[in-house]
DNA sequence: GGAATATGATTAACATGTTAAATGAAATCT
DNA sequence: AGATTTCATTTAACATGTTAATCATATTCC
């Protein structure tokens, strides 16, 4: 499979007429402006998590449920209760895709929902009976890749990837975002 | 394998309203069913990449950009043209997503299209001229950003990151999947 | 050569990610 | 108290992930 192949296209261009002529301003463009591309950070980790959640999928998916509707129900599975807040805490999920999931979820007959006495804005979910059977069904065959999955990277190396992943979150923490440059023509305020 | 009932309704529940704090912090008190939550390997890869990612999501927002868009723009910066499956490959995106977002790139002007003579199923893409402006544009802001990262977490854990996840793809790539067993839902427990 | 089959790419349908805005309720200020 | 602000959650709108179906072209088999 030759395709990729990152390395300078020398100078016997294929004969395109007028488009080629504009990028002479900067040549360097196609002589790797960036790292390579595989070396890139965030696609390494996606695949890395892709090849993990790929044996999962399977089996959730003939339970009837999706990766993120799992995460919840797991998460569920270990409180007595909590607020909706909390919740995409722990599921690690944005709040507008929890409020839908949980909407289906209680359709489903797999969570209860309530709302604080002392404050109407929080919701408390709960996990259901049925939900906690589900749980019961799925844990198994869950439980059973991860047993592969340790047994074939090995257990040490596997804590250790668990260590560099959490330091790797530590030190970008406090890592400045860059700060909101506007683009163009974006009149920043003139009163606040 | 008993798991956890609908147990301990946590007989003393207090209705005073100032027990706010005392309702959030009722998280880890069921037996769990299975691996703590926290330890679960898709979401510590899941974390760390959104770590990384939030720092060049702004940057890339700035261009008007999408990390797809960019993964894609990137792919195909570092060729003269390649084929559609070959760039789904690259950029590691799904056929579909890859069509809608050809489309949208074409329209905006920043990638050219065309077939294969040969094959007329195959479709060929290139990046245009404003297409390597717009990568000239954001590499640097993105390079400086990979820079302080690396500079925060280490080069060589940086390399040793890369090696581990690379293993780890590596040793799951053989595992075979579940094998698409039973989609039944109403024979194993009886317990409803 | 033409029907059957395979392949590359797209479209369809639905679930989620992501940001912005809206809604409803509590806290705060005057 | 009434207006304003803050907060928790949801809704809206759009982009992507994911699987299935479709479409057009290629290949194979008869």
């Amino acid at each position: 499979m030759p395709v990729n192949k990152p390395a300078a296209r020398n100078g016997a261009s294929p004969r395109k007429a007028a488009a080629r002529a504009e990028q002479a301003a900067a040549e360097v463009s196609r002589d790797m402006p960036m790292r390579e591309f595989s070396r890139s950070l965030p696609m390494a980790l996606m695949r890395a998590r892709e090849a993990v959640m790929r044996h999962f999928r399977a089996s959730l998916r003939n339970h009837g449920l999706t990766e993120q509707q799992w995460r919840i129900l797991r998460a569920l599975g270990g409180v007595e209760a909590i607020e909706v807040t909390e919740l995409a805490r722990l599921a690690y999920l944005l709040g507008p895709s929890l409020s839908r999931i949980l909407r289906d979820l209680e359709q489903r007959g797999l969570i209860e929902r309530r709302s604080v006495k002392t404050d109407l804005r929080r919701g408390l979910v709960s996990i259901s009976p049925e939900g906690l059977r589900l749980i019961e069904a799925v844990a198994p065959s869950s439980e059973a890749i991860y047993a592969e999955m340790t047994r074939r990277y090995g257990a040490d190396r596997l804590a250790a990837l668990h260590e560099m992943l959490s330091a790797l979150e530590a030190s970008l923490a406090d890592m400045p975002l860059p700060g909101n440059g506007h683009i163009k023509d974006e009149d920043d305020d003139a009163s606040l």
